[in-house]
DNA sequence: ACTAAACATGTATACATTGACATGATTCGT
DNA sequence: ACGAATCATGTCAATGTATACATGTTTAGT
Protein backbone atom coordinates (compact mmCIF):
# COMPACT_ATOMS: atom_id res chain seq x y z
CA UNK A 1 0.00 0.00 0.00
CA UNK A 2 2.99 2.82 1.09
CA UNK A 3 1.06 5.38 2.40
CA UNK A 4 3.83 7.13 3.64
CA UNK A 5 5.37 7.36 -0.08
CA UNK A 6 2.21 9.04 -1.72
CA UNK A 7 2.47 11.29 1.47
CA UNK A 8 5.80 12.56 0.65
CA UNK A 9 5.40 12.53 -3.44
CA UNK A 10 2.14 14.55 -2.62
CA UNK A 11 4.02 17.01 -0.65
CA UNK A 12 7.08 17.12 -2.94
CA UNK A 13 4.74 17.94 -5.50
CA UNK A 14 3.81 21.50 -4.00
CA UNK A 15 7.41 22.44 -3.44
CA UNK A 16 11.18 20.70 -3.29
CA UNK A 17 11.53 19.72 0.73
CA UNK A 18 14.10 18.16 2.58
CA UNK A 19 13.71 15.06 4.68
CA UNK A 20 13.21 17.46 7.73
CA UNK A 21 10.66 19.99 6.30
CA UNK A 22 8.60 17.23 5.59
CA UNK A 23 8.81 15.76 8.84
CA UNK A 24 7.79 19.05 10.02
CA UNK A 25 4.56 19.08 7.55
CA UNK A 26 3.99 16.03 9.31
CA UNK A 27 3.74 17.95 13.15
CA UNK A 28 1.24 20.93 11.70
CA UNK A 29 -2.36 20.07 10.12
CA UNK A 30 -1.32 16.64 8.17
CA UNK A 31 -0.85 15.04 11.74
CA UNK A 32 -4.43 15.53 11.88
CA UNK A 33 -4.85 12.41 9.50
CA UNK A 34 -1.27 11.61 9.02
CA UNK A 35 1.69 11.24 10.18
CA UNK A 36 5.38 9.90 10.09
CA UNK A 37 8.69 10.76 12.37
CA UNK A 38 12.14 11.49 11.22
CA UNK A 39 13.47 8.14 11.38
CA UNK A 40 10.86 6.80 9.11
CA UNK A 41 10.96 9.44 6.72
CA UNK A 42 14.46 9.75 5.87
CA UNK A 43 14.91 5.57 4.82
CA UNK A 44 11.70 6.23 2.63
CA UNK A 45 13.36 9.22 0.98
CA UNK A 46 15.98 6.76 0.35
CA UNK A 47 13.99 4.06 -0.92
CA UNK A 48 12.52 7.03 -3.12
CA UNK A 49 15.28 7.99 -4.50
CA UNK A 50 16.46 4.60 -5.37
CA UNK A 51 13.57 3.96 -7.35
CA UNK A 52 13.58 6.93 -9.75
CA UNK A 53 10.66 8.58 -7.97
CA UNK A 54 12.57 11.59 -6.45
CA UNK A 55 16.02 13.30 -6.98
CA UNK A 56 17.95 15.37 -4.51
CA UNK A 57 20.79 18.03 -4.59
CA UNK A 58 22.33 19.34 -1.64
CA UNK A 59 22.43 22.46 -0.06
CA UNK A 60 25.00 24.12 2.19
CA UNK A 61 24.07 26.11 5.01
CA UNK A 62 26.93 28.38 6.92
CA UNK A 63 30.25 26.28 6.57
CA UNK A 64 29.44 22.88 6.19
CA UNK A 65 25.59 21.80 7.16
CA UNK A 66 24.39 20.12 4.27
CA UNK A 67 20.75 19.13 3.66
CA UNK A 68 19.50 17.29 0.75
CA UNK A 69 16.85 18.66 -1.02
CA UNK A 70 14.38 16.42 -2.70
CA UNK A 71 12.22 17.30 -5.91
CA UNK A 72 9.57 14.39 -7.87
CA UNK A 73 10.42 13.15 -10.99
CA UNK A 74 8.37 12.72 -14.28
CA UNK A 75 7.94 9.16 -13.06
CA UNK A 76 6.91 10.34 -9.27
CA UNK A 77 4.42 12.34 -10.59
CA UNK A 78 3.12 9.47 -12.96
CA UNK A 79 2.99 7.58 -9.91
CA UNK A 80 1.19 9.67 -7.57
CA UNK A 81 -1.23 10.64 -10.10
CA UNK A 82 -2.20 7.13 -10.82
CA UNK A 83 -2.52 6.26 -6.85
CA UNK A 84 -4.86 9.60 -6.37
CA UNK A 85 -7.14 9.01 -9.02
CA UNK A 86 -8.18 5.35 -7.96
CA UNK A 87 -10.96 4.52 -6.19
CA UNK A 88 -10.75 2.47 -2.37
CA UNK A 89 -12.40 0.48 -0.21
CA UNK A 90 -13.34 1.90 3.36
CA UNK A 91 -10.39 1.17 5.43
CA UNK A 92 -10.56 -1.18 8.04
CA UNK A 93 -11.94 1.88 11.23
CA UNK A 94 -9.45 2.46 12.89
CA UNK A 95 -8.26 1.55 16.46
CA UNK A 96 -9.49 3.65 19.55
CA UNK A 97 -8.16 2.56 22.54
CA UNK A 98 -10.40 4.83 24.40
CA UNK A 99 -13.64 3.21 22.70
CA UNK A 100 -12.28 -0.02 23.64
CA UNK A 101 -12.30 1.26 27.22
CA UNK A 102 -15.74 2.36 26.97
CA UNK A 103 -16.37 -0.56 25.46
CA UNK A 104 -15.36 -2.94 29.20
CA UNK A 105 -16.83 0.33 31.12
CA UNK A 106 -19.15 -2.08 33.00
CA UNK A 107 -15.84 -3.36 34.58
CA UNK A 108 -16.03 0.75 36.47
CA UNK A 109 -18.13 2.14 39.00
CA UNK A 110 -19.89 5.05 37.99
CA UNK A 111 -17.43 7.58 39.34
CA UNK A 112 -14.68 6.46 37.98
CA UNK A 113 -16.60 5.91 34.44
CA UNK A 114 -17.64 9.72 34.59
CA UNK A 115 -14.09 10.44 35.42
CA UNK A 116 -12.31 8.51 32.63
CA UNK A 117 -15.20 10.92 30.39
CA UNK A 118 -14.72 14.58 31.40
CA UNK A 119 -11.18 14.10 31.54
CA UNK A 120 -11.37 12.28 27.75
CA UNK A 121 -13.91 14.95 27.30
CA UNK A 122 -11.68 17.89 28.30
CA UNK A 123 -8.58 17.10 25.82
CA UNK A 124 -10.44 17.17 23.07
CA UNK A 125 -12.06 20.15 23.73
CA UNK A 126 -8.68 21.77 24.15
CA UNK A 127 -7.76 19.91 21.14
CA UNK A 128 -11.02 21.61 19.10
CA UNK A 129 -10.07 24.86 19.96
CA UNK A 130 -6.90 24.55 18.88
CA UNK A 131 -7.86 23.54 15.31
CA UNK A 132 -10.78 26.61 15.49
CA UNK A 133 -7.80 29.14 15.94
CA UNK A 134 -6.20 27.30 12.61
CA UNK A 135 -9.39 27.66 11.36
CA UNK A 136 -9.88 31.34 11.43
CA UNK A 137 -6.89 32.27 9.45
CA UNK A 138 -9.22 31.38 6.53
CA UNK A 139 -11.09 34.23 5.80
CA UNK A 140 -12.72 32.59 2.90
CA UNK A 141 -12.54 29.09 1.13
CA UNK A 142 -9.59 28.90 -1.36
CA UNK A 143 -10.48 28.22 -4.54
CA UNK A 144 -10.49 24.32 -5.68
CA UNK A 145 -7.29 24.57 -7.58
CA UNK A 146 -5.15 26.07 -5.30
CA UNK A 147 -3.08 23.50 -3.25
CA UNK A 148 -4.61 25.68 0.11
CA UNK A 149 -8.36 24.03 -0.40
CA UNK A 150 -6.66 19.87 0.44
CA UNK A 151 -5.94 22.12 3.45
CA UNK A 152 -8.86 23.75 4.38
CA UNK A 153 -10.85 20.59 3.88
CA UNK A 154 -9.67 18.56 6.10
CA UNK A 155 -8.87 20.91 9.14
CA UNK A 156 -12.83 21.32 8.86
CA UNK A 157 -12.87 17.52 8.98
CA UNK A 158 -10.70 17.43 11.96
CA UNK A 159 -12.77 19.80 13.83
CA UNK A 160 -16.31 18.03 12.82
CA UNK A 161 -14.65 14.93 14.05
CA UNK A 162 -13.60 16.33 17.12
CA UNK A 163 -17.40 18.14 17.75
CA UNK A 164 -18.79 15.03 17.02
CA UNK A 165 -16.47 13.23 19.38
CA UNK A 166 -17.59 15.36 22.21
CA UNK A 167 -20.61 14.51 21.41
CA UNK A 168 -20.66 11.26 21.89
CA UNK A 169 -18.74 11.71 25.38
CA UNK A 170 -21.80 13.86 26.67
CA UNK A 171 -24.28 10.76 25.35
CA UNK A 172 -22.00 8.56 27.38
CA UNK A 173 -21.74 10.71 30.00
CA UNK A 174 -25.68 10.89 29.93
CA UNK A 175 -26.49 7.50 29.52
CA UNK A 176 -24.33 6.60 32.54
CA UNK A 177 -25.77 9.17 35.05
CA UNK A 178 -29.21 8.21 34.37
CA UNK A 179 -28.57 4.56 34.80
CA UNK A 180 -26.56 4.73 37.78
CA UNK A 181 -25.64 1.30 39.54
CA UNK A 182 -24.77 0.23 42.80
CA UNK A 183 -21.64 -1.73 42.47
CA UNK A 184 -19.57 -2.81 39.47
CA UNK A 185 -19.83 -5.78 37.13
CA UNK B 1 1.38 -0.59 25.56
CA UNK B 2 0.26 -3.72 24.63
CA UNK B 3 -3.82 -2.73 23.87
CA UNK B 4 -4.20 -6.52 22.90
CA UNK B 5 -3.73 -7.71 25.72
CA UNK B 6 -6.13 -5.62 27.36
CA UNK B 7 -8.91 -6.47 24.76
CA UNK B 8 -8.16 -9.99 24.87
CA UNK B 9 -8.72 -10.13 28.87
CA UNK B 10 -11.68 -7.77 28.68
CA UNK B 11 -13.54 -10.19 26.74
CA UNK B 12 -12.22 -13.33 28.96
CA UNK B 13 -13.72 -11.46 31.81
CA UNK B 14 -17.05 -12.00 30.17
CA UNK B 15 -16.70 -15.29 29.98
CA UNK B 16 -13.71 -17.90 28.95
CA UNK B 17 -13.35 -18.65 25.06
CA UNK B 18 -10.91 -19.88 22.64
CA UNK B 19 -9.04 -18.49 20.77
CA UNK B 20 -11.35 -18.76 17.84
CA UNK B 21 -13.97 -17.63 19.36
CA UNK B 22 -11.94 -14.37 20.34
CA UNK B 23 -11.02 -13.87 16.77
CA UNK B 24 -14.79 -13.64 15.66
CA UNK B 25 -15.57 -11.42 18.42
CA UNK B 26 -13.25 -8.89 16.72
CA UNK B 27 -14.97 -9.82 13.58
CA UNK B 28 -18.29 -8.31 15.23
CA UNK B 29 -19.05 -4.79 16.50
CA UNK B 30 -15.98 -4.53 17.98
CA UNK B 31 -14.45 -4.62 15.04
CA UNK B 32 -15.63 -0.71 14.78
CA UNK B 33 -12.60 0.03 16.82
CA UNK B 34 -10.64 -2.53 17.57
CA UNK B 35 -9.33 -5.58 15.63
CA UNK B 36 -7.03 -8.24 15.45
CA UNK B 37 -6.93 -11.64 13.37
CA UNK B 38 -6.10 -15.06 14.75
CA UNK B 39 -1.84 -14.47 13.59
CA UNK B 40 -2.01 -12.01 16.10
CA UNK B 41 -4.13 -13.47 18.66
CA UNK B 42 -2.81 -16.97 19.22
CA UNK B 43 0.57 -16.09 20.18
CA UNK B 44 -0.63 -13.07 22.40
CA UNK B 45 -2.51 -15.92 24.34
CA UNK B 46 0.48 -17.82 24.63
CA UNK B 47 1.92 -15.07 25.99
CA UNK B 48 -0.91 -14.11 28.51
CA UNK B 49 -0.43 -17.88 29.71
CA UNK B 50 3.61 -17.96 30.19
CA UNK B 51 2.89 -14.34 32.41
CA UNK B 52 -0.31 -16.33 34.59
CA UNK B 53 -2.54 -13.81 33.34
CA UNK B 54 -4.62 -16.85 31.88
CA UNK B 55 -5.23 -20.40 31.95
CA UNK B 56 -6.50 -23.02 29.25
CA UNK B 57 -8.04 -26.23 29.46
CA UNK B 58 -8.90 -28.14 26.22
CA UNK B 59 -11.76 -29.21 24.76
CA UNK B 60 -12.37 -31.96 22.66
CA UNK B 61 -15.14 -31.98 19.44
CA UNK B 62 -15.91 -35.09 17.70
CA UNK B 63 -12.60 -37.42 18.14
CA UNK B 64 -9.94 -35.56 18.36
CA UNK B 65 -10.57 -31.63 17.46
CA UNK B 66 -8.86 -29.86 20.09
CA UNK B 67 -9.49 -26.34 21.73
CA UNK B 68 -7.86 -24.41 24.18
CA UNK B 69 -10.93 -22.22 26.20
CA UNK B 70 -8.86 -19.81 28.18
CA UNK B 71 -9.70 -18.47 31.26
CA UNK B 72 -8.56 -15.50 32.97
CA UNK B 73 -6.62 -15.76 36.56
CA UNK B 74 -6.80 -13.36 39.53
CA UNK B 75 -3.83 -11.87 38.37
CA UNK B 76 -4.92 -10.80 35.05
CA UNK B 77 -8.08 -9.49 36.69
CA UNK B 78 -6.45 -7.29 38.53
CA UNK B 79 -3.68 -6.17 35.65
CA UNK B 80 -7.45 -5.21 33.48
CA UNK B 81 -8.53 -3.48 36.42
CA UNK B 82 -5.67 -1.19 36.86
CA UNK B 83 -5.14 -0.64 32.91
CA UNK B 84 -9.25 0.21 32.64
CA UNK B 85 -9.25 2.51 35.40
CA UNK B 86 -6.30 4.97 34.43
CA UNK B 87 -6.16 8.19 32.73
CA UNK B 88 -4.72 8.23 29.29
CA UNK B 89 -3.80 11.17 27.09
CA UNK B 90 -5.42 11.88 23.63
CA UNK B 91 -4.03 8.94 21.03
CA UNK B 92 -1.94 10.49 18.10
CA UNK B 93 -5.20 10.52 15.69
CA UNK B 94 -5.76 8.27 13.47
CA UNK B 95 -4.18 8.11 9.76
CA UNK B 96 -7.07 7.67 7.56
CA UNK B 97 -5.99 7.39 3.69
CA UNK B 98 -8.97 8.89 2.21
CA UNK B 99 -8.71 12.14 4.31
CA UNK B 100 -4.44 11.85 3.29
CA UNK B 101 -6.00 12.15 -0.45
CA UNK B 102 -8.44 14.61 -0.34
CA UNK B 103 -5.62 17.12 1.19
CA UNK B 104 -4.03 16.60 -2.36
CA UNK B 105 -6.95 16.74 -4.28
CA UNK B 106 -6.30 20.48 -5.69
CA UNK B 107 -4.18 17.56 -8.22
CA UNK B 108 -7.49 16.74 -9.69
CA UNK B 109 -9.69 17.83 -12.08
CA UNK B 110 -13.47 18.61 -9.94
CA UNK B 111 -14.99 15.67 -12.21
CA UNK B 112 -12.24 13.10 -10.76
CA UNK B 113 -12.72 14.19 -7.24
CA UNK B 114 -16.53 14.30 -7.11
CA UNK B 115 -16.45 10.94 -8.12
CA UNK B 116 -13.76 9.85 -5.39
CA UNK B 117 -16.18 11.64 -2.68
CA UNK B 118 -19.13 9.94 -3.88
CA UNK B 119 -17.62 6.61 -4.24
CA UNK B 120 -16.77 7.03 -0.72
CA UNK B 121 -20.37 8.56 0.80
CA UNK B 122 -21.48 5.32 -0.73
CA UNK B 123 -19.10 2.96 1.13
CA UNK B 124 -20.34 5.07 4.43
CA UNK B 125 -23.70 4.99 3.87
CA UNK B 126 -23.66 1.42 3.22
CA UNK B 127 -21.83 0.71 6.83
CA UNK B 128 -23.90 3.38 9.08
CA UNK B 129 -27.24 1.38 7.82
CA UNK B 130 -25.60 -1.90 8.76
CA UNK B 131 -24.89 -0.41 11.62
CA UNK B 132 -27.79 1.03 12.43
CA UNK B 133 -29.62 -2.39 11.47
CA UNK B 134 -27.50 -3.90 14.44
CA UNK B 135 -28.97 -1.14 16.70
CA UNK B 136 -32.50 -1.56 16.18
CA UNK B 137 -32.09 -4.71 18.47
CA UNK B 138 -31.42 -2.40 21.38
CA UNK B 139 -35.33 -2.09 22.55
CA UNK B 140 -33.99 -0.41 25.65
CA UNK B 141 -30.66 1.21 26.93
CA UNK B 142 -29.37 -1.76 28.81
CA UNK B 143 -28.39 -1.33 32.32
CA UNK B 144 -24.75 0.45 33.05
CA UNK B 145 -23.78 -2.96 34.47
CA UNK B 146 -24.69 -5.40 32.12
CA UNK B 147 -21.88 -5.87 29.80
CA UNK B 148 -24.33 -5.25 26.94
CA UNK B 149 -23.58 -1.27 27.92
CA UNK B 150 -20.69 -0.95 26.63
CA UNK B 151 -21.17 -2.67 23.18
CA UNK B 152 -24.50 -0.22 23.50
CA UNK B 153 -22.18 2.78 23.69
CA UNK B 154 -19.45 2.06 21.20
CA UNK B 155 -22.06 1.14 18.82
CA UNK B 156 -24.03 4.29 19.21
CA UNK B 157 -20.13 5.77 19.00
CA UNK B 158 -19.76 4.46 15.82
CA UNK B 159 -23.21 5.11 14.23
CA UNK B 160 -22.53 9.01 15.04
CA UNK B 161 -18.82 8.96 13.24
CA UNK B 162 -20.27 7.45 10.60
CA UNK B 163 -22.76 10.15 10.32
CA UNK B 164 -20.50 12.72 10.77
CA UNK B 165 -17.85 11.20 8.48
CA UNK B 166 -21.00 11.39 5.56
CA UNK B 167 -21.39 14.80 6.83
CA UNK B 168 -18.07 15.87 5.77
CA UNK B 169 -18.03 14.31 2.80
CA UNK B 170 -21.20 16.15 1.34
CA UNK B 171 -19.23 19.53 2.53
CA UNK B 172 -16.21 18.71 0.78
CA UNK B 173 -18.83 17.93 -2.67
CA UNK B 174 -20.43 20.83 -1.57
CA UNK B 175 -17.11 23.18 -1.57
CA UNK B 176 -15.65 21.13 -5.12
CA UNK B 177 -19.21 22.22 -6.61
CA UNK B 178 -19.64 25.31 -5.80
CA UNK B 179 -16.02 26.31 -6.41
CA UNK B 180 -15.14 24.60 -9.91
CA UNK B 181 -11.63 24.96 -11.56
CA UNK B 182 -10.67 25.04 -15.08
CA UNK B 183 -8.09 22.33 -14.99
CA UNK B 184 -6.20 20.83 -12.13
CA UNK B 185 -3.07 22.51 -10.36
C1' DA C 1 31.03 34.68 24.79
C1' DC C 2 27.53 31.67 25.87
C1' DT C 3 23.46 28.94 25.44
C1' DA C 4 19.21 27.36 23.90
C1' DA C 5 16.47 26.39 20.04
C1' DA C 6 16.22 25.04 15.63
C1' DC C 7 18.41 22.82 11.66
C1' DA C 8 19.86 18.50 9.66
C1' DT C 9 20.56 13.45 8.90
C1' DG C 10 21.03 9.13 9.96
C1' DT C 11 20.76 4.03 12.53
C1' DA C 12 19.03 0.38 15.67
C1' DT C 13 15.92 -2.12 18.39
C1' DA C 14 11.59 -3.51 19.70
C1' DC C 15 6.94 -3.95 18.94
C1' DA C 16 2.67 -4.15 16.12
C1' DT C 17 0.31 -5.70 12.18
C1' DT C 18 -0.88 -7.93 7.79
C1' DG C 19 -1.33 -11.59 4.65
C1' DA C 20 0.13 -15.82 3.25
C1' DC C 21 1.33 -20.48 4.25
C1' DA C 22 0.08 -24.79 6.54
C1' DT C 23 -2.83 -28.42 8.36
C1' DG C 24 -6.62 -30.92 9.63
C1' DA C 25 -11.56 -32.05 11.87
C1' DT C 26 -16.47 -31.48 12.24
C1' DT C 27 -21.01 -30.25 10.94
C1' DC C 28 -24.75 -29.20 7.96
C1' DG C 29 -27.20 -29.40 3.80
C1' DT C 30 -28.42 -31.99 -0.23
C1' DA D 1 -21.98 -40.18 0.22
C1' DC D 2 -20.27 -35.81 -0.96
C1' DG D 3 -18.99 -31.04 -0.64
C1' DA D 4 -19.03 -26.66 1.43
C1' DA D 5 -18.88 -23.99 5.42
C1' DT D 6 -17.29 -23.63 9.78
C1' DC D 7 -14.33 -24.98 13.54
C1' DA D 8 -9.66 -24.91 15.27
C1' DT D 9 -4.66 -23.84 15.83
C1' DG D 10 -0.52 -22.57 14.56
C1' DT D 11 3.98 -20.29 11.95
C1' DC D 12 6.46 -17.11 8.81
C1' DA D 13 7.93 -13.17 6.21
C1' DA D 14 7.21 -8.57 5.12
C1' DT D 15 5.77 -4.20 6.42
C1' DG D 16 4.85 -0.45 9.41
C1' DT D 17 5.65 2.28 13.52
C1' DA D 18 7.63 4.12 17.86
C1' DT D 19 11.32 5.19 20.74
C1' DA D 20 15.81 5.73 21.63
C1' DC D 21 20.52 6.22 20.22
C1' DA D 22 23.88 9.01 17.76
C1' DT D 23 26.10 13.11 15.91
C1' DG D 24 26.99 17.58 14.59
C1' DT D 25 25.89 22.71 12.74
C1' DT D 26 23.73 27.14 12.65
C1' DT D 27 21.09 30.91 14.30
C1' DA D 28 18.98 34.02 17.44
C1' DG D 29 18.79 35.92 21.89
C1' DT D 30 21.12 37.69 26.00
Amino acid sequence: MRALKYAILGLLIKRPMTGYEIAKEFSYELAEFWYANHSQIYPELKKLTSEGHVVFNIEISGDILEAKRYTITDKGIKDFTQWILKDENLQRTPKDIFRLRMYFSNNLEVGSRIHLLENQRLQHVNRLNTLKKIFEQYLEVPSASSDRFGDFLVLRGAIMREENYIAWIDECIMYSKENPQTSPK
